[in-house]
DNA sequence: TATTGTTATACTCTATAACTATA
DNA sequence: TATAGTTATAGAGTATAACAATA
């Protein structure tokens, strides 16, 4: 069984790998585009907001922002309400790499499993929740 | 299908948190550990052969062999043969924390996949024989 | 008083380039 | 000349702690 576990492992790799290209293309790094992400499905966003979603703390939020500003992806902007806080926008250039990323994103799902027969990808999908199931408890149980 | 990808994401999510806090638990990081376990298995190696191992440059291996031999988990000594290279092996404590590691490993693969009816395991094996083919393809047609 | 975001500081992983000691 | 590993330097992500502005 441990031979299941390191295909998924590698997998892991694989996959991780293959964002670090992809998005380097688009001078990002992972954590940028996930905070991008975030940005883009939910609109405008104080740091102290993506710093919950992130789950890392507001001064990394800073550091994120600054890189995104300087790429030219996002733009910190007055927040209505309570000037403490900055809501983090798209800009034109980040909103065109977001659309472009929710397209690579859905071509890629096709990419894996098109040509996949149809039991054995309700299987594989029922294995990977199964399997999700067994690593949340071992994070729960372990006192993650 | 995107529903498949975003769960198979978000397991990639959960097993390197999953990683990175038993690791912690360990005082090592999830690079330490990858050279470690490459010690551990192929038994004392230069730095250079690290680094190709690991596909980071030697540079980094010196960082990283330095913080594991600040931690007591490995340590440095002469080539037999030549007198500038390194060989980095495992001390009491690094060996004893791999065995455990594998031990770990393989109770993880029990936890994972135990209960997994015989039949549902094969499909999933072979869905992500599948998934990591295409990645795959993707990465070396990307040009990676 | 509490919260938002910052500066200050530190650690880890990563890279390139220049250098030392050996081969 | 080429190779093994180092020092020097730089950038990204992460953290804690102290602080300013605002609530």
């Amino acid at each position: 069984m441990t031979g299941a576990l390191d295909a998924l492992l590698a997998l892991v790799v694989l996959i991780d790998e293959d964002m670090k290209t992809s998005l380097a293309r688009e001078d990002l790094t992972v954590p940028r585009a996930h905070l991008l992400w975030h940005v883009h499905h939910h609109g405008p966003t104080t740091q102290r907001a993506l710093a919950d979603a992130l789950r890392v703390t507001p001064r990394n939020i800073t550091g994120l922002v600054d890189g995104l500003v300087a790429s030219g992806h996002a733009r910190r902007g007055p927040h209505p309400d309570d000037r403490r806080a900055t809501l983090v926008s798209l800009t034109r250039r980040g909103a065109t790499t977001m659309a472009a990323m929710d397209r690579a994103h859905q071509e890629l799902a096709r990419t894996l499993f098109a040509d996949l027969p149809e039991g054995q990808f309700r299987a594989f999908v029922a294995g990977l929740a199964h399997v999700t199931d067994r690593v949340q408890a071992a994070l729960a149980e372990a006192g993650g």
